[in-house]
This record gives C-alpha cells, structure tokens and sequence, in this order.
DNA sequence: AGTTGGATGGTCT
DNA sequence: GACCATCCAACTG
C-alpha cells in the first residue's frame, strides 16, 4: 500500500504523445473503455506501466502512475522488486545475486520511484488490462486517502515522449510532490514547473 | 553529478 | 523491421 506522488496525463487521440493517438487497437483497446479501468502495457520490452483511464467511454484518456510511496507492506514490495529482477534471464546467477542485494539495501521510498518499478514493486503485468481499479474488493485498486492533510502538487513537461511535437512535448502535464523522495529521479524531482 | 549505451520483446506498418 | 510513456551500470569530470 502507497501513497501515490507522480502521475502524466495523456488526454484524447489528439494528443500526439498517447498511446491512442493511433487510433484503437488490440493494446490500447482498454483506454476507449469505461473509467476506472487500469490501462497495463510493455514498454522497452521489459518494464510495465500502469495507467489508470480516466474519461468516459469513447473518448481514450488514462494517467500514468510514475511513483507511488510505500506506506505498508514494503517488506512484499522489496520481494517483488527482488523477483522481477531475477525473472530477467541472459544474466549470470553473480549479477542476479549482485542486483538483489543491491535491492534489498535501498530505502523503502525509492521501491516504486518510477513507472517500471510501480508494477514491480506492485507486480502489475500485462494480464491485470482492464481491471477495475474501483473495485473496493480487488488486490488491485485506488483508495481515496482520507484524513491526510492535503500535498502540495506542482506540475512540469511529461517524460519521455521527445518524439511528440510542440506544443505537446512541453504540455505540463506531469504532476508531482515536489521534494517527495519517491518522485522518480529521472524526472528530476527537484525540478519544479509554473505553479507551486 | 551528469551522460551514455545496452538489455529486450510486444505491437504495428 | 522500426519504434518505444524505462532502468541501471559504467563511464567522464
């Protein structure tokens, strides 16, 4: 269980950097769906992403969740993280070791400090497509986190998406806690968009 | 502290 | 056959 600290918002087939700007297909097929629904992919052939569909059916719009901070259950998210770096093959059982001991020291706040390490902290893959992330029964699932004093957000461009044009590509359109350690560090958690 | 390149496979033309 | 909504190790300074 976390507490969520990034999100990117990819809105609509018009928005040149979503997955829906090709229109529906076999992958995205999800995103035209009903709300509340995750939006699971492969990117790079090895990590997974989460996204959560975010307007009603028909219009393809989801939110990436680029962070989260574990709050309980870290011991389990430790484990996760531990077996989907050995899940990876063409490596050496001294390098596996290597990684996992690397695992086993990082702090609790950098488990899921990134969209690839959400779903292994969280162990998302591709077979969780679809589901209803409302669903107050699923292992799977969104909570409103009440009696939290509120986080301040600040907003900056959304990562990894070079290859989309202006004025998109500077769209600010990535949300996040600025300072908060679990903010993934390729964002550059200490940068800080227009608002505050 | 910042940059670079390799790993790796599903999806679409 | 090209293109990725990434991560990490191995470099440079």
């Amino acid at each position: 269980m976390g507490r969520i600290v990034e999100v990117e918002a990819y809105i609509g087939q018009e928005d040149p950097a979503s997955h829906a700007r090709i229109g529906r297909t076999a992958r995205n097929a999800v995103m035209f769906g009903p709300p509340g629904a995750a939006y699971v992919y492969l990117v790079y052939g090895m990590h997974h992403c989460l996204n959560v569909v975010t307007e009603p059916e028909g219009r393809a719009a989801a939110v990436l969740i680029r962070a989260v901070e574990p709050l309980a259950g870290i011991d389990a998210m430790r484990a996760a993280r531990v077996g989907a770096a050995d899940a990876r093959r063409g490596r050496g059982a001294q390098t596996a070791e290597l990684s996992s001991r690397r695992i086993e020291a990082l702090p609790a706040a950098r488990l899921a400090s990134g969209p690839g390490l959400v779903c292994a902290a969280f162990s998302v893959a591709r077979t969780d497509d679809g589901l209803d992330l409302c669903d107050p029964d699923s292992d799977l699932r969104l909570e409103i986190a009440a009696g939290d004093e509120p986080l301040l957000v600040t907003t900056g461009p959304r990562i990894g998406i070079d290859y989309a044009p202006e004025p998109w590509l500077s769209k600010p359109w990535r949300f996040f806690v600025p300072g908060n350690d679990s903010v993934s560090t390729a964002a550059g958690r200490n940068r800080h968009g227009a608002a505050s």
